[in-house]
DNA sequence: CGGAATGAAAT
DNA sequence: ATTTCATTCCG
């Protein structure tokens, strides 16, 4: 058979996968910047397996992650950006040719550990901060379901022009409710992220259609810690 | 992505 | 003064 990773999307190869993923699921908080996965179920995974979970978690941290064994002797493994390996005191050694591994720098230096290194399918974006929403848009959020139950078939568009009506007719209490709502949330974000900032585009450089690149085979092992290639946009 | 509404923030 | 974009989602 198919000595390599062809991904062949099978129902059931991806149906496991996905109860694999349910399970790490459990873990992720707003927090979480690394899975911890049994090396039991680890083990599980062939390439493909261990390209596609990764290809999820990816959509949380938008970066590129690397699969970890924990060098203390538990058996299990560690999922996250490289950042955070070293981040600990790890440290990653790269062989030419070779797979790179991962050890930890707290005197247990026995054990070097080989670790599987997916790139990832957008080059980790510094991760883009929502603009945060306006009082209007708040009020429209909440109504834009209320209204489009009310009008089957309506139109995205026609709740706009109905809910832009019914806000500038609204009492000003409702309308400072909302405006309140809004600020309270741009603090929040602000406390979050202390260096955001409205950065509008030119709508020259507005985006371009959403680079799906489905690679296919995203096993590969290349982790450069020291000069992370920040792969710019598109070309 | 454009559009349809409003408003905050940047240019 | 003008332009982007935040929300929503169909075409």
């Amino acid at each position: 058979m198919d000595l390599y990773q062809s991904p062949s999307h099978s129902k059931e190869h991806t149906v496991y996968l996905d109860a694999i993923w349910n399970q790490l699921q459990e873990q992720i908080n707003p927090f979480l910047r690394v899975l911890c996965i049994n090396g039991s179920i680890y083990r599980l995974m062939d390439d493909f397996g261990k390209w596609y979970i990764a290809k999820k978690f990816m959509e949380f941290t938008r970066e590129a992650v690397m699969f970890c064994r924990d060098g203390t002797g538990q058996d299990r493994h560690y999922l996250g950006a490289p950042r955070h390996f070293i981040a600990n005191g790890g440290i990653v050694h790269s062989p030419d040719g070779l797979e790179p591994f991962w050890t930890m720098d707290n005197g247990s230096n026995a054990h070097l550990e080989t670790t599987t290194v997916c790139q990832p399918l957008a080059p980790s974006k510094p991760a883009k901060i929502p603009r945060p929403p306006n009082a209007y848009i708040l009020y429209r959020k909440d109504r834009h379901n209320i209204v489009k139950a009310a009008n089957p078939g309506i139109t995205n568009n026609e709740i706009s022009q109905i809910l832009g009506r019914a806000w500038n007719k609204e009492s000003r209490e409702v309308r400072q409710k909302y405006k309140e709502m809004s600020e309270a949330i741009k603090v929040a974000l602000l406390e979050k992220h202390p260096d955001y900032q409205y950065k509008p585009r030119k709508s020259s450089e507005k985006r371009r259609r959403t680079r799906r690149i489905h690679q296919t085979q995203g096993i590969s092992v290349e982790v450069d810690l020291a000069a992370s290639s920040a792969t710019n946009t598109m070309a």
